[in-house]
DNA sequence: ATAGGGTTAG
């Protein structure tokens, strides 16, 4: 439409338009000139619409004597394919005496953008500055808007630029073009600098303005150009359309709902198409609610939904699991006619599955009748996939197995009536299940942790000549793997193998996870051979896993070559698997060991954390080299690395365990209440070591400055503090906090019931003791017979035996304890 | 279309 609207505005400048009769009269005059234009581009079309073969060059060469550039308009515009309009092109191009006009450059630039061809209408750009083609300004303009179109945008500018070189002066109109392929490239700043040079932009410039800063999401730029476009009254329907399509995408749905109605009190409305990016938009954003009732004002206009827009709306109330909405809109697209297609139908079935198994069984009966065998069994595979995602995995697993009868028994009749008892789904037809369902339900199995009904499914499809997919392979392997069941992921390895499937990284990471937590280094190894050999990465994290595991069980040697076998293979483990292994040295005591992994991965390539040395110092001062833990601090100070505030306990839990309080508290006041703040560990630390010299008054200002500071105790806090107080023969004091803290339900442990009773037994509150020793009662159960707790036990017992204030009917509850223990602990 | 590590207090 543009390129007749130029046409025609060219055709009012009648120096550019090329006549007829001057290239007539300049060809050849043996030939019949009096062939129409109208007729020759018959004749042309007729030899170019045939294969070049079968083109006859004699009638070619009569031809293109008479050849004018509105016939060459005239086929290039009605050839069907664009290889054969370029080819007339070329052929066209080569006629000694013709000469292309910018209509014809045009008519091929537009054939060429239509038929993503960029390279080709690159070359095309270059014959018309080499032929220095002279252009119309609005000639100009389509050529930029074609360029624009393939993303040549900077041909565009250029384009522009030497519009001189074809005797063009290029106008408003052209500027308008320019700027508009500036504005969907989205580069505002060239739009900016172009937009200065006009004279006088007028309406379709704004436009493209507007839509520039669009492009580009500037939307306080969109708002100052839309009142500008306003003010001088030239807010037309299109400018509410790129606004309101701008704004949808952005997902400003409340205002794109707001331009809607300003524009209708306009007095504009919406094109169809408009409609459908806003039903689209918005479903997409999640606003189901809004596509809707935009879908409604869509159709008070006059315009119908079509499937596509249908299945976004249906699909997202199916989403928002509005099932009745959504059947309710499928039921009104069938009535206006529109058939569904199978996608729509799966969505459909595969939702209701689960939640209304009698709606999505008639879906199946209604829509399964029309569709191929295929089409059918992918309804069954939705049934699948909806129960499955209803967590309903057992009864699609139920339903697979009755698909699979169906085939192991074909009936005469060809209809089955199978009824998988409980899965309430009745098998219409013979539907034998394929490599997708296996796919659907393992993986539903997996995921529900049914991993025994999973694998005799394996077997079974296996035994039925199937072979599933990739990821229902992957996902048992990985959650056998998950649980440990390492044999029986690479009895599924085996078989997946043996299927033709070619194990992933993932599959091996699986593997690799299982290997790492049970400590199996040398199959861990193996592993990453073969992993290495693949290609396949591990996924890193797991190598500490591994570390942590071996040192725990006092493979700390083993760890560190398992490291090095890692290097060895090509992966390096990172600083956190070191870290694990440096611990693991530290709490076996080897800081020799330990210091110097941490000094060789230094001056490797890692810069070793906060946590790292953290892990150093802790090692120290577990050690009692509180210097050495020191000299560790000043060093990680040194290296720029900030201390935390495990840094800072670790301090100072070393020094108060020497039973330097002093220190301790020096560094209590380094800490900064912004980068390492004190917390519960801080003062649980500081209260255990001042109980332990005895300071049980400090003890109780730390743990009451502890509570202002906002920094609430907790178990392990309650503990120090009621068996500090109790150590330092405060034991009533110490009840109260006992007390309190099963009031904030952090129950005791065992030994700090026996240490409360015991100490209060020594100041003679057997009233209190009593009290809580009817309290443990229930809990000894648990205490061995070699256990410190046993001997507090019993000592407990014994005081209280011999005590005459208690009751007699209580002490013979005590007495027969003291039996029962006897029994138990023996 | 998948999994997920290191340091402190009773």
């Amino acid at each position: 439409m543009a390129l007749r609207a130029i046409r025609a505005k060219a055709r009012r400048l009648p120096s550019l338009l090329p006549s007829l009769n001057i290239h007539s009269s300049s060809s050849s005059t043996d030939i019949n000139v009096s062939i129409s234009s109208h007729s020759l581009a018959h004749h042309l079309l007729d030899q170019f619409s045939k294969p070049t073969l079968l083109r006859d060059s004699e009638r070619l060469r009569t031809l293109a004597a008479g050849l004018t550039p509105d016939a060459v308009e005239a086929v290039l515009r009605d050839l069907q394919s664009w290889r054969a309009a370029h080819d007339f092109f070329r052929w066209a191009s080569d006629q000694p005496g013709f000469r292309h006009t910018c209509y014809t450059y045009n008519a091929m630039a537009s054939i060429l953008s239509r038929a993503r061809q960029p390279s080709l209408l690159k070359s095309l750009l270059h014959e018309v500055f080499s032929r220095k083609c002279p252009m119309t300004p609005g000639a100009l303009g389509f050529l930029i808007r074609c360029l624009g179109s393939q993303g040549l945008v900077d041909e565009a500018g250029l384009v522009f630029d030497h519009a001189e070189e074809l005797s063009c002066v290029p106008n408003s109109y052209t500027y308008n073009c320019l700027i508009e392929v500036l504005a969907n490239a989205g580069r505002f700043k060239m739009v900016e600098s172009r937009f200065r040079e006009m004279r006088n932009p007028g309406k379709y410039t704004f436009t493209s303005i507007l839509k520039s800063y669009c492009n580009a999401g500037m939307v306080e730029e969109v708002w100052r150009v839309f009142k500008e476009i306003s003010d001088r009254g030239w807010v037309d329907e299109h400018v509410f359309t790129i606004l309101i399509v701008s704004f949808c995408k952005w997902g400003k749905v409340d205002k794109v709902l707001e331009l809607v109605e300003a524009m209708e009190g306009c007095g504009m409305r919406l094109n169809e198409k408009t409609f459908c990016v806003l039903v689209h938009g918005f479903v997409k954003q999640g606003r189901v609610q809004n596509a809707l009732q935009m879908f409604d004002k869509m159709k008070r206009a006059g315009f119908n939904g079509d499937l596509a827009l249908y299945s976004v709306m249906i699909e997202g109330l199916c989403v928002e699991k509005k099932l009745e909405s959504a059947l309710a809109l499928y039921r009104e697209m069938k009535k206006i006619g529109i058939g569904p297609d199978v996608r729509l139908v799966k969505t459909m079935i595969s939702s209701l599955c689960g939640v209304d198994m009698v709606n999505a069984n008639s879906l199946l009966e209604e829509e399964g009748d029309k569709l191929s065998l295929d089409g059918l069994l992918s309804l069954y595979n939705a049934v699948l996939e909806g129960m499955v995602r209803f967590g309903e995995a057992e009864r699609a697993h139920l339903l697979l197995r009755a698909m699979m009868a169906c085939r192991s028994s074909p009936v005469a009749s060809g209809d089955i009536e199978g009824v998988a008892s409980d899965c309430l789904f009745r098998i219409k037809k013979s539907v034998f299940p394929n490599d997708e369902s296996f796919n659907i339900v393992v993986c539903g199995l997996c995921k529900g942790e049914k991993l025994d009904i999973a694998l005799v499914l394996l077997d079974d499809m296996i035994s039925a000549g199937y072979r599933g997919k990739l990821l229902m392979h992957n996902n048992l392997i990985s959650k056998l793997c998950s649980v440990g069941r390492l044999e029986e992921s690479y009895n599924v390895l085996k078989k997946m193998r043996e299927l033709g499937f070619v194990p992933t990284e993932f599959t091996h990471n699986s593997i690799f996870y299982c290997l790492c937590k049970k400590g199996d280094s040398s199959a861990a190894i193996d592993l990453l051979k073969e992993m290495r050999h693949q290609g396949h990465v591990p996924w890193i994290k797991y190598c500490t896993l591994i570390v942590q595991k071996l040192c725990k069980g006092g493979k700390v040697d083993e760890a560190c070559s398992f490291l090095e076998d890692m290097v060895q293979i090509g992966f390096l483990p990172d600083i956190i698997a070191y870290s694990a292994t440096i611990d693991g040295m530290c709490r076996v005591g080897d800081m020799d060991k330990a210091l110097k992994l941490f000094r060789d991965v230094s001056s490797g390539c890692y810069l070793p954390d906060v946590v790292a040395h953290n892990i150093l110092i802790n090692g120290f001062c577990k050690a009692g080299r509180l210097a050495d833990a020191e000299e560790i601090l000043n060093e990680m100070v040194n290296k720029g690395i900030f201390p935390s505030t495990v840094t800072y306990n670790l301090m100072i839990d070393g020094w108060c365990k020497e039973d330097r309080i002093d220190k301790a508290i020096a560094f209590f006041s380094k800490m900064n209440d912004e980068s390492a703040p004190p917390s519960v560990v801080t003062y649980t630390s500081l209260i255990d070591g001042l109980c332990s010299v005895g300071r049980t008054e400090d003890a109780l200002r730390f743990w009451n400055e502890m509570q202002e500071k906002g920094c609430l105790p907790n178990k392990i806090a309650y503990s120090a503090l009621v068996h500090g107080l109790c150590k330092c023969g405060r034991p009533d004091t110490a009840l109260l906090y006992f007390i309190e803290m099963k009031e904030r339900t952090f129950e005791p442990d065992v030994s700090l019931y026996l240490l409360m009773i015991n100490s209060l037994l020594l100041k003679g509150n057997s009233v209190n003791a009593f009290e809580l020793l009817e309290q443990v009662l229930p809990m000894v159960g648990s205490i061995k017979s070699d256990s410190k707790d046993y001997r507090l036990m019993r000592k407990a017992l014994c005081e209280l035996s011999k005590d005459s204030g208690i009751p007699l009917d209580k002490r013979i509850l005590i007495d027969s304890v003291c039996d029962i223990q006897e029994d138990t602990y023996k």
